[in-house]
Formats: C-alpha cells, sequence, structure tokens
DNA sequence: GTTAGCACTCGACATCGTAGAGTGCTAATA
DNA sequence: TATTAGCACTCTACGATGTCGAGTGCTAAC
C-alpha cells in the first residue's frame, strides 16, 4: 500500500517533526534527508500521503504534520524491529536498589527517574495488595476504638489500614488474634480468606469471633476506597517544555487530567497487559489527552503482571527512546520484585 | 501618617483590585464607592499614595495597583479587627471525622477541602513523629533482612518504616523486642531514648542488643530522609485561573516550586509560629513566589504546636475570606486531634 | 481644599503591506 | 513514464501605522 519511497519519505517527515515540532516542508526534507529525488517529487509524494491520511495541513502554505495513523505506523514498525534496548538500565537499577523500602517507594523512585530520562510526565501503578499473596498480617492497637492492620505481601508491600472495632482489645489479644490470621493467611489472597476462617473460629478464637469477622471485610472496603493511594506521577510540568503546550488552557487541561488520579488510573488499567502497549492520539479514551501519547509496560511478579508503568506526552514523541526506556524498566522492576531477599539485599 | 481619606481610597483600591484584577482608576473609585468627593481629588490623592509607596503604576496612562505595603497595610487592619470566623466551619469538621483514617488522611482532606472553598493553592505540613510521645512501637516481619517498624503516636500519627537488619529474627523475636520497646517508649520521644535502653539492656534482652541499638538510630535516619512525605498540597491548577498566571512561564514557575516538595517544606517550616502568619509578596524569601501571599496557621496538640496548614496564592488575593478559613480549620485540626478517642469516634 | 476641564501619554487593537515559506500545476526533460 | 525546474498562488507571521479610549497631571476657577 505504501511503497518504499513513500514510506522513507513519512519516516523523515515524522522524523523532522518530532525533532522540530514545525510543519514539515518538502524543502527541508530533500535538503536534509539525502532520498536522492527533488523537492519537487517529494512535494507529489506529501500530496499523496495526504491523500492516504498519514500527513495533514495546518493551512494551505504551510508544511505538512504527522497525522495519528503515521505514527501508528511509525510506531509498528519501531515495534517490529524490536532492537529496542535502554543501555544505561543496569545503572538505574543498581540507583533503585539503593533505597531501602517498601516497593512502593522503589515505584515512586522509579516514575522520577523514568520522567528525568525520557523528559515526559511519567506515571506508575503499585501492586494492589488485593492481588498480592499475603506475607504477614499484624494488628497494631491505635486507641480503644481503632487497630491498625498492617499487611505484608510476599512480593515486598507494606500497607496499613486503620479500622474501627467495637471491643477494646488489648496488645496480648490482638497478638494473639495476628497469630490466628497469620497461620490460616499466610499465602494467600486476602479475598480467598472468609470461608476458611469461618470453619475454624469455634474451636481456638471463638471469643473473638465476631472481631475477626470483621476484619476482612473491613480491610477491602478500606483497600477498595483508596485505590487511588496507588498511583504515582512525577514531571507533570515537563508540558510546559513542548510548543504544543504554549497554549495554557491546553497545558491546564493535560495538567487537570494527570492531577485527577482516579481518571489516570482508570485509563491505566484500562489499557491491555501487553508487554508494552501505545495508544497514540485519538487511541485514547479520554478527551483530555486527545493529542497525547501514552505508552506504558506492566511489571510482574513470578510471571504474573501485577502493575505498569507509562510515560505519556504530546503525539510528537521520541517513541523510540520512550519505548526502550519504559520496556527497560518494566522489566529491571520485575527483577527487582522477583528477588529473593537476600539478593535484594546485596544489590544483584 | 495616612489620614482617613486617604485610607478609605486606599482600602476601595485594593478592593477593586482583588476583585477585578485590572489596574484601579480614578474614576471608578468615584463612580462605585461614594466617597463624596469627585475623581479628580481622587486623582491627587492617588499620586500621594503613589509617593508614599502603596500604589504602583503599570504604565503612564494606567491606572494604578496595590503594593506590597498596600496590602500589608490593609492585612494588618484586618487582623485588627479580627472578627474573622468561617461559618461553615462545623460542617467541616463533621466531614473530617467521617473518614477513618490516620490523622495523615484527615489532613490530606483538609488540604483538600482547603483548596475547594478558597480556590488557591492549599499547603499542609503533618506532625514529625519525632515530635511526637509514642504510644505503640511494633515490629513486622519482612524478610530475610527487613523489618518494618510500625509506630502509632499519641496524637493519633501512623507511620512504619523498613530497616535492615543482620540478623533474621523469627515473628516471636520480634514480638518480644516490640514488646521491650513499648515497655520503655511508651510516653516518650524517640529522640530521648537512647541512653534509657542501654542501661536495661543488659539483664533481659542481652541477645538482641545489637539488634536494638541499631533500631531506634536507623528509625531516626529512615524519618529524616523521608520529610517530605509529611507535605500535602492540593490545587496546584487553580492558579490557571488568576490572569496574572496566564503567562505561561509564570504558571510553570509556581507549579514547578508547589512541585518541589522540600523547598516548599522549608518555606513552611521557616514561618513563625504564631497563631496565623501571612507573608506578602517580596516578604516571601523564595524569588519563585514573590508576588504571591502565603497564609498559614499552626495546629497544635495539647497546646504545642505539631503541624501547620496554609494557602497560597497571587497577592491580590481574598485575605479576608483566606484567613479566616485557615484559621478556623486549623482550629478544627487541633480540636479533631486533641479529642479523645472516644469523642473522635462519635465524631464529636 | 475641591473640582472641572483639557492636553498629554500610552497600551490595546485593527488595518495594511510585505516577506517568506510552501504548495500545486504545467511544461520540459531524461 | 517518471522526474524535475519553474512559476503563480496562498497563507501566515510580522512590523509599521493609525486610531481609540482610559487614565493621568496640571491649571485655573470655584
Amino acid at each position: 500500500m505504501l511503497d518504499e519511497r513513500k514510506l522513507k519519505i513519512l519516516q523523515a517527515i515524522i522524523h523532522n517533526y518530532i525533532t522540530c515540532a514545525e510543519p514539515v516542508g518538502s524543502r527541508i526534507i530533500s535538503k536534509k534527508y539525502s532520498l536522492g529525488v527533488s523537492s519537487a517529487t517529494i512535494r507529489n509524494e506529501m500530496a499523496d500521503l495526504e491523500d492516504l491520511g498519514y500527513l495533514t495541513q495546518p493551512h494551505t502554505s504551510a508544511g505538512r504534520v504527522p497525522s495519528d495513523k503515521a505514527y501508528r505506523l511509525y510506531v509498528n514498525r519501531l515495534l517490529k524491529n524490536d532492537n529496542v534496548q535502554f543501555n544505561s538500565i543496569e545503572a538505574i537499577k543498581d540507583f533503585l536498589l539503593e533505597e531501602i523500602g517498601e516497593f512502593d517507594r522503589i515505584l515512586q523512585n522509579s516514575a522520577k527517574i523514568l520522567s528525568k530520562i525520557t523528559n515526559y510526565t511519567s506515571l506508575a501503578i503499585a501492586p494492589q495488595i488485593k492481588e498480592s499473596k499475603i506475607k504477614h498480617i499484624q494488628l497494631v492497637p491505635v486507641d480503644k476504638t481503632k487497630v491498625l492492620v498492617v499487611i505484608v505481601t510476599e512480593n515486598g508491600l507494606v500497607k496499613n489500614t486503620l479500622l474501627r472495632i467495637d471491643n477494646n482489645l488489648s496488645y496480648d489479644q490482638l497478638n494473639k488474634i495476628s497469630n490466628f490470621l497469620n497461620s490460616r493467611i499466610k499465602g494467600h489472597y486476602i479475598s480467598d480468606l472468609n470461608k476458611d476462617i469461618e470453619e475454624s473460629l469455634i474451636d481456638e478464637m471463638f471469643k473473638f469471633r465476631k472481631t475477626i469477622k470483621n476484619i476482612i471485610p473491613l480491610v477491602n472496603q478500606s483497600l477498595d476506597s483508596h485505590k487511588t493511594d496507588n498511583l504515582y506521577s512525577d514531571g507533570v510540568t515537563k508540558i510546559f517544555d513542548f510548543p504544543e503546550y504554549s497554549d495554557i488552557d491546553k497545558a491546564k487541561a493535560f495538567i487537570s487530567f494527570i492531577e485527577n488520579k482516579s481518571s489516570v488510573l482508570d485509563m491505566l488499567l484500562n489499557t491491555g497487559h501487553d508487554d508494552i502497549e501505545i495508544r497514540i492520539g485519538k487511541e485514547n479514551c479520554y478527551d483530555e489527552i486527545k493529542d497525547c501519547s501514552l505508552i506504558t509496560a506492566t511489571y510482574s511478579f513470578k510471571g504474573k503482571t501485577i502493575g505498569k508503568i507509562g510515560v505519556i506526552g504530546p503525539t510528537r514523541m521520541e517513541y523510540s527512546k520512550v519505548i526502550s526506556v519504559v520496556k527497560s524498566l518494566a522489566v529491571v522492576l520485575s527483577e527487582i520484585i522477583d528477588m529473593d531477599d537476600y539478593n535484594r539485599y546485596l544489590g544483584r
């Protein structure tokens, strides 16, 4: 459908537009990219490319700008070659491992780095506790009516939620309950739990049955209502660096969108579970970012997808670089989360 | 130094400029505010006010704009009258109490509300753990080399930090250590702790002495390095609503400043410990916000200042409203944090 | 001391003309 | 037949010019 030459010209136009952010004319292409044809020929080809929907013209006497369709073609070709590999990734891995902290903090640092390297806004979703197997659960007394539930998962997440309980329980009593819960819950998902517990309640923990029965649903509920805590972003102000956002209203719309965590979360969760996923311009469901591209990659624990990182910026994006960085960083995150504790400690 | 009439005119100019954001001319004042004198007289007075440094002129044939000095005068008079009281504050208190959660979450909600009511960017600092008395400390096993330290303070803070420890301790052992630490630490500040512990180590907990000795400094260090976690802000994009920030570079500078948590934290901690503190324009030490005003109020636990909330916006700010809201909200936060648990539970 | 009146200043805005970039078409060329 | 040089045409960006109006400062009269 597109012959070799058209493809080359299109690629040149995209390349030029990505770097210069200005409509590209036939003269520029014939001068900067030695394609062996004159500007007139390129002009003709460009007219064809416009007819085919790959280029648009802001106005009659301006150069041409790649359309979403053009970027899509460009990206698909990039992905097919698949020689993406970000070089300094090992250094980043080491850097991430330096910080002692819960996985969420590592993720937060990842977002920071991602934005710093790419110069776009970065996003990251932390793993959902509910989709992780529990390693340890601990009740900590807070006051007469409140208990702090601390949950540690196998993949290194730490989360605490405050719950109201009716009866005033002592530290020792809470410890007993913690012990009991631990014996049942270790290695299971929170959601798997209810029936299992019911059965064993009668023997051992009868006097705490009311409390114990309440805890799991309350924890679930609390985790649900704080979902947006699982989203990190960094480098929102990078958007100001792009001429397409020198319009204050556009900048505002973008930043407001990113600030609205619940819609961003929605958006990210609605992308597929492929290794890498690219949404170009109108492929995004949200109007506010219909001239942005979103590049996401998933990271996983023991082969199971548990979270995502991504980059969002203008459709005129350095796809090649961003794809390689996002992909590599996701791999590194998977590696880190998969490391057994001892190796993680030694940073290898 | 300023006679009654000059004061009235100045007040009128400030009022008009705050609402309209446009340089104020003598005609407007004589028309909109019935001061009983003609525009010519006002003109003369305005020239005097300019000489005195209360007004500036963007250019010869424009109206006049209040200077920082004018706002300072205006605010001082406001504060003297001191009839500030925000009406719907009880409703807000109830709303805040609805959320079951750590104090940090209440604070986060406060920032949200503050920005919503005032239409400016809001800020809030959470209490420092180090300045709060410990109520409970709990070690939770994470993996072979890591322990999670959960700290609950008397004023309802919850914080956890992950530490590396050398030896692999069992759940029971950690519980023993937790018990021991609790017996020493309850009601004390973390920093008060080291010597006290040293002494009693020899008898009871000798075999864990190495671990225990390490924990407190590590906790301290970890708390220090995550100071910016104590800062919340909301409504950064509100800045776009003000014509003085229709210049994209100014908007960028502002948002970047707010995003840079450590300097914002510095700035807030550098304000005094008065009930309410107002920094107008160049009174702010940071260049980036030299045409912003910052209004902060402190909240306290049992009479001791433990945190701050505040609002930042253009110097042309609705001082009267903001002062009353910030002040009232700070009072409410103090009330909430001072409530004993039972009452907090009942929401009164 | 106050005010009406008027000349003056300066930015905002619209109009106009020009320069330059880029196009599409045509006719000549290989 | 595909390519290219040439040229007329289009449209924006930009600077120059002119006008309008808001606002001032000064002066003279009240």
